[in-house]
RNA sequence: GCCCGGGUGGUGAAACGGUAGACACAGCGGACUUAAAAUCCGCAGCCCGCGAGGGCGUGUGGGUUCGACUCCCACCCCGGGCACCA
């Protein structure tokens, strides 16, 4: 490369995509693998590529994380910086079925966009690594993981409901279903039990709670994990179930007979057992079907009703809340083992069978939900539980903090906290009851019967067993087909194309293949292992590898994947350490969630006449039409980016309007990395400006460059000025250097604008030509210090200083404590915590002096005039505060 | 209801318990220009004051402290997530 001059603007379209092609000719961004080096891995959310492309909002996520790797390459870290697309799912087959045309060229082309997107804006991956999920060379080791799962115990089949719609005959996935309706048709949603294959995620449950303790990731984050796992301690008893109507001989005691029904109930408030007016069992609850055979025909009736009304109703609506409790008295009745005394038992549908036992034992006392049943079924309230401190109290109570036990026999008087492990021991020695944990984390459910995902390497033989696909003969391929529509029968497509179906084992044993696939979140469970290795066709991937490179360093993606996705993906890392195939408990070390970058979204206000939905302020209106209006009629929403709203804006246009840099200055400088930001022109052409500034800086000090400057500069040689800003270029070192590890990107750009405007206040002070070592110092660490957000610009004025090569080959500049430290300080000066005056002093003034100094400012003075000075507090570097009273 | 965030100038925001508003955007004044744009220089929290200066200020009310945007308690408002989980 030969020095050529510094143009003195930043004018991106005459040299961005001339470094790009560099780049990408010298292959820069392939990641090294040099030994005795830290290693780093800087990872985005595995995107699924849509239609519509990527807006500057995605940009923002991957700019943050670009930032990051491109300063670790810079230190000398191995840097892994891999992108990937998750292009199995739903989307991409629901648009090829409209569109009739086959998914994976579709998605092809959609990823193929993202990539040539996140090239323009100058992205630093390593595309050599790149693979989408729906290759056979990835999916055939999702499927090989599948069968570690099975083979641990993990993976297993049982039958579960799905969404049928029985006009489409097809199953729907829950974002189908639109308020109990299909999607398509409108045709209301019924439930199918059909055979789905789960993995046994509860069995990890208390380990993904615990080892979120280790990770550095947002609090926010992990507390929502932790609900979702949902640990909740409690006692989980049996209830003999009689049918005489109470007070009845059948109540003698509650000692368990053979054979006699009994009631299983879990409570986290076993405190609360005295309290106990009644029980509810849900509609699905099996024991129903032995208590009907015993009880009346009008409670037999009335249950059978219910339990068809439950059936109709969706999760959805079942789960709808402020809905009025439902329920029918069973017939039956269940003996509290802490009084002998019999209640009634209910089914009622607000208790779930996927939760504890389906089945509770109700305070209405001490529960809000149990309350309201009872209000409605005119069923007892009893208080169990009083204030500490006494005092009446209104029912439903259920604070048990200082709360005691009362109307409880002999347990009256204990604390809730004794109270609770009095009656679980109580119960243990009598052999009723045990003290249990119990999750809200279900099993998580990966079958989907649709074509578009991985196949689940399973065969049935004649005989009805299940057979794992042998290791050699993975990947189970999707056949390339032309009729891929969802079948009529709820199963897949993948079942009715005979060469796919019908197989043959190693046995020749004849059978046929499991047809579901498996949910898209099973792909994104371990694809930062693939990364590691992307390109091994022997194993999923090397464990040295892995070693090497995991955990993720630095894994950023949005807030909406604080759950599933990464909770997902913990399991199966845990699982297959357990296995000794990975060497990492966690995936990922430390996790950043960036904000959202809305755009404003024209509204125009309501006319005469007109009606809004509740909440809303006016109607949506295209750019196109708010253009047309009267200005006082159109008002602006920021909203999230979307093509429906009108409010997207492109990467494209972004670049092509102001420049790859300035798009990442802007998004970067803009708002701290995890704060939703707003699109705004003049923002973005704030970072233009920026730029300009630097450019012009750059051409001003261009001849008088030095780049042997290191060898050269002399400290005592300096003027005042050149030690000054010398000293500016060591403090911006560091903070930038520290602001950049932490993802605190809008403070390190700031830090740049101040160094460039000291490095033009310098430029105006009055200096000595030795001070052009130190201006040549300062523009160095400016250039190189910039290359992380604005890499175009630094490589373009790197070699016009000269330089051979890359910014991203060059050193990470270093600061020096010594050079950074101020010598001379203003101290702020206080009286009783106010400020009154400041004074300069030396650094390395000691105490006394400046204690004389400030008590000697006549500001300070008239500020204690008669008063007596009490104390005078110190902070060395900072200020002086002088107490008088 | 519960769980997470968050309330600081006209705007985006900054601030190890230590000079609140850095750095920008928009604005105002000036220079350059025939003019405008661009660029450069300057001003800028609010109130009182010609000024020097003073008072008030980080959602509200208390508290801890020599000193609180920051820590503690109570409350209000906004955004997001979850929701009959016994």
């Amino acid at each position: 490369m030969v020095q050529h001059p510094i143009p003195d603007r930043y004018e991106p379209a005459s040299f961005e995509a001339q470094w790009r092609e560099r780049w990408q000719e010298a292959d820069l961004f392939r990641t090294r693998e040099l030994p005795g080096r830290p290693k780093f891995y800087g990872l985005d959310f595995f995107p699924y590529p849509s239609g519509a492309g990527l807006s500057v909002g995605h940009c923002r996520n991957y700019i943050g994380t670009d930032l990051v790797c491109r300063m670790r390459a810079m230190q000398g870290y191995n840097v892994l910086h891999p992108m990937g697309f998750d292009a199995f799912g739903l989307p991409a087959e629901n648009e090829a079925i409209a569109k009739q045309t086959h998914p994976a060229p579709m998605i092809d082309r959609y990823a193929a966009t993202y990539q040539r997107q996140m090239e323009l804006v100058g992205i630093s991956y390593d595309w050599s690594r790149t693979f989408k999920s729906s290759d056979p060379d990835y999916y055939r080791w999702t499927q090989w993981i599948f069968k570690r799962l099975y083979e641990r115990g993990l993976a297993y089949r049982k039958l579960a409901s799905v969404n049928w719609c029985p006009q489409c005959m097809t199953v729907l996935a829950d974002e189908e279903v639109v308020g109990g309706l299909c999607w398509r048709c409108d045709t209301v949603v019924e439930k199918k039990q059909i055979p789905q294959w789960f993995f046994k995620i509860t069995e990890y449950a208390q380990r993904l709670i615990d080892d979120l303790d280790e990770l550095d990731w947002p609090e926010g984050i992990k507390q929502m994990q932790r609900n979702w796992i949902g640990r909740s301690e409690g006692v989980e008893f049996s209830m003999k179930v009689a049918f005489g109507a109470p007070g009845s001989q059948e109540d003698e005691g509650f000692v368990v007979k053979e054979r006699e029904p009994m009631l299983r109930v879990f409570t986290t408030r076993i405190d609360t057992i005295f309290g106990v007016t009644f029980c509810v069992v849900s509609p699905e609850h099996p024991l129903l079907e032995s208590i009907l055979g015993r009880v009346a025909d009008e409670h037999r009736e009335a249950v059978r009703a219910y339990q068809e009304q439950a059936k109709r109703l969706s999760d959805t609506d079942r789960q709808a809340t402020n809905r009025e409790k439902t329920g029918v008295f069973s017939g039956a009745f269940a003996v509290n083992p802490a009084t002998g005394k019999r209640v009634p038992i209910y089914v009622a549908d607000y208790v779930l069978m996927n939760y504890g036992t389906g089945a509770i034992m109700a305070v209405p006392g001490h529960d809000e939900r149990d309350f309201e049943f009872a209000q409605k079924f005119g069923l007892d309230v009893v208080q169990v539980i009083a204030p500490a401190g006494g005092g009446e109290v209104e029912l439903p109570w259920t604070d048990k903090e200082a709360a005691v036990m009362v109307n409880s026999g002999e347990y009256s008087g204990m604390s809730v906290k004794d109270g609770q492990a009095a009656l679980g021991e109580w119960m243990e020695a009598l052999g009723i009851g045990e003290r249990k944990v119990q999750y809200k984390l279900r099993d998580w459910l990966i079958s989907r019967q649709r074509y578009w995902g991985c196949p689940i390497p399973v065969m049935y033989t004649a005989d009805g067993d299940e057979h794992l696909v042998p290791d050699d003969l993975l990947p189970v391929q999707l056949p390339d087909v032309e009729n891929y529509q969802p079948a009529g029968d709820g199963s897949s497509p993948l079942a009715h194309i005979p060469e796919f179906l019908n197989v043959t084992d190693a046995n020749g044993r004849l059978g046929r293949r499991e047809t579901d696939t498996m949910g898209g979140f099973a792909c994104s469970s371990w694809y930062f292992l693939r990364f590691c290795d992307p390109h091994n066709d022997q194993a999923p991937w090397d464990l040295e590898k892995v070693a090497e490179w995991m955990p993720v360093d630095c894994y950023v993606g949005g807030a909406e994947h604080a759950v599933m996705h990464l909770l997902y993906a913990r399991f199966w890392t845990k699982v297959l350490f357990d296995a000794g195939l990975v060497p990492v408990k966690e995936p990922f070390a430390k996790l950043v969630n960036q904000g959202m970058v809305q755009g404003p979204t024209p509204y125009r206000k309501p006319r005469e006449g007109e009606r809004l939905a509740v909440g809303e302020e006016g109607i949506r209106i295209s750019p196109e039409e708010a253009a047309t209006l009267p200005a006082d009629e159109v008002f602006y929403r920021n909203e999230k980016m979307s093509k429906s709203k009108g409010n997207v804006v492109t990467p494209e246009e972004a670049v092509e309007k102001f420049g790859a840099d300035a798009l990442r200055v802007f998004e970067m400088f803009v708002a701290p990395f995890e704060q939703d930001v707003v699109w705004t022109e003049t923002g973005a052409q704030g970072a233009v400006r920026f730029l300009h500034r630097v450019f012009k800086l750059a051409s001003d000090l261009q001849p008088s460059y030095d780049p042997d400057w290191r060898a050269k500069i002399v400290q005592d040689d300096l003027s005042q000025a050149g030690r000054d800003l010398r000293r500016t270029t060591h403090q911006t070192i560091r903070k930038v250097t520290d602001d950049l590890a932490k993802t605190a990107f809008n403070t390190s750009v700031s830090e740049l604008m101040k160094m460039v405007n000291a490095m033009n206040d310098f430029l105006k002070a009055e200096r000595n030509p030795a001070d052009d070592l130190a201006a040549s110092e300062a523009l160095e660490a400016l250039v190189l210090m910039l290359s992380p957000v604005a890499p175009h610009s630094s490589d373009e004025i790197w070699s016009g200083l000269g330089h051979i090569g890359f910014t991203y080959d060059a050193e990470w500049p270093s600061f020096d404590p010594a050079l950074a430290k101020e010598d001379v300080l203003t101290i702020a000066v206080q009286v009783n915590g106010k400020l009154r005056d400041t004074i300069t002093v030396a650094a390395d003034a000691p105490k006394d002096v400046v204690e004389q100094a400030a008590l000697a400012s006549p500001r300070v003075a008239v500020h204690t005039e008669g008063k007596a000075i009490r104390k005078v507090i110190f902070v060395p570097g900072k200020l002086v505060n002088v107490v008088a009273s």
